[in-house]
DNA sequence: CCTCCACAGGAAGCGCAGGAGT
DNA sequence: ACTCCTGCGCTTCCTGTGGAGG
């Protein structure tokens, strides 16, 4: 009897894998070097340079899309500072990386800025998680700081999240960080904000404002071209030779990316599940078969994530939307949606939110980009939102089928 | 041209949970 | 341990509106 395992067996035995090193593809990586973005890393190097010479740079604010090499041109560049620092003998900047989205609270930002340079408590001990007083910490920070003449780089990751979750209190970790330069003797704080969000600076108090966007960088998204590049250059780092299998792999997964809005981080998410796939199956070449399965298993699972971490009453909303849909309808109006909700809802022994309510987890739904909507008038009877399903009710219904309380009802709903 | 449907979507406020200050 | 504050999910009440039918 043939073995169906030997073949993918034999692969590891050889060493012949698909991946040279996995890890080049993953957003995290920082390679040698950064291609297509020479113009931001001597504006932010140039900018940074007079920490060199002990004084304090500007602070700077990077904006620009998601994928778009913000992070990893901030790390590179702080990363070339400090080195040229240590190799001309010059006292090298303290650097410390806050990503605002995990780390959002003044107390844990402070924290986590102690952490980083090495701040302790007076008696020695780390700063602890909780049950300081702000304001300790912070002196904490200052007393560590000012115990040489230090510059301490501060990028801040994902700015705009801190703002999204709190304004006030967003700002407020960001004027209280401004302003400690104020209240140092010998050191200085400068800070990089990275933000994805465009808008992000009209939420900031023009006090914050007026200092943390002294400088200003703006990432462009990269275009077609640009990253094939990028690809290319990825592709020689992470894979084996003469693993892609033709040119046509590389140019799809540049042009399916490029329609994300030039999204880096998302072309090489794309190469990476190709990758993989090919190696689960024990394949020695990534197709662009490979990467056209990639690019539906990402879509897929973004998909099946977003439903599943839906609250019940959404899950119940966007499921009467799928039973009417099963019904045969593919235009649906609020009403409707409305009275079967209210069966859904009964049925899972829900409270039963008013119509204005589900009205606008509709529109949630709608910006989730589960269903699309659109308002029209039906003239003499009446105006309304036009529903329909945007993803495919295969896997809606499935994963509607694998909740452990919509499960249940799925087929008397749907009769 | 006017009416009037079936909602859209804004404004205000309520009860609650969780976090900060004391 | 306690109040106070704030955001969140939700309700109530409201005004606004495109166009088919009269």
């Amino acid at each position: 009897m043939e073995k169906p395992l030997d073949k993918l067996f034999d692969k590891f035995l050889q060493g012949q894998s698909i991946f040279r090193n996995r890890h080049a593809l993953r957003p995290t990586f920082v390679p040698d070097e950064l291609p297509y973005r020479d113009e931001q890393m001597s504006r932010i190097a140039s900018i940074l340079g007079p920490a060199l010479r002990g004084a304090p740079p500007s602070n700077i604010l990077c904006y620009g899309k998601t994928g778009t090499g913000k992070t990893v041109v901030a790390k590179y560049v702080l990363k070339a500072l400090v080195s040229k620092a240590n190799e001309s003998g010059v006292r090298p900047p303290l650097s410390a990386f806050v990503n605002c989205r995990i780390v959002g609270t003044n107390y844990r930002v402070l924290r986590s800025l102690c952490e980083q340079i090495g701040a302790r408590m007076p008696d020695g001990s780390e700063v602890p998680f909780t049950g300081l007083p702000t304001d300790e910490i912070r002196k904490v920070l200052k007393t560590k700081l000012d115990s040489e003449e230090n510059i301490l780089v501060v990028v801040l990751d994902e700015v705009d999240s801190l703002l999204k979750r709190d304004v006030s209190q967003g700002n407020d970790i960001l004027y209280g960080l401004t302003r400690m330069n104020g209240e140092l003797t010998r050191s200085r704080i400068s800070i990089i904000g990275i933000s994805n969000d465009l808008k992000f600076k009209e939420m900031l108090d023009p006090r914050v404002l007026s200092s943390l966007g002294e400088e200003e960088v703006v990432f462009p998204p990269y275009n077609a071209v640009e990253l094939r590049g990028i690809l290319e250059q990825r592709v020689s780092l992470a894979f084996n030779d003469g693993v892609i299998a033709d040119e046509g792999v590389i140019n799809l997964v540049g042009a399916l990316a490029a329609q994300e809005h030039g999204d880096a981080r998302r072309a090489l998410d794309l190469l990476r599940t190709a990758g993989e796939l090919a190696e689960r199956r024990g394949d020695d070449k990534v197709t662009q078969e490979h990467v056209r399965e990639a690019q539906k298993i990402l879509e897929r699972d973004s998909v099946t994530e977003a439903i599943k971490t839906l609250p019940m009453q959404s899950k119940a909303v966007l499921f009467a939307v799928y039973a009417l849909t099963k019904r045969g309808k593919r235009d649906i109006f609020t009403g409707e949606c409305f009275n079967v909700y209210t069966e859904v809802a009964r049925a899972l022994s829900l409270d039963t939110l008013t119509q204005r309510r589900v009205s606008d987890l509709i529109s949630e739904l709608d910006m989730l980009g589960l269903i699309n909507t659109t308002v029209i008038s039906k003239g003499r009877y009446g105006r309304t939102k036009k529903i329909r399903l945007a993803v495919g009710k295969k896997q809606i219904g499935e994963v509607f089928r694998d909740d452990p309380r919509l499960g249940r009802i799925i087929d008397d709903i749907l009769e």
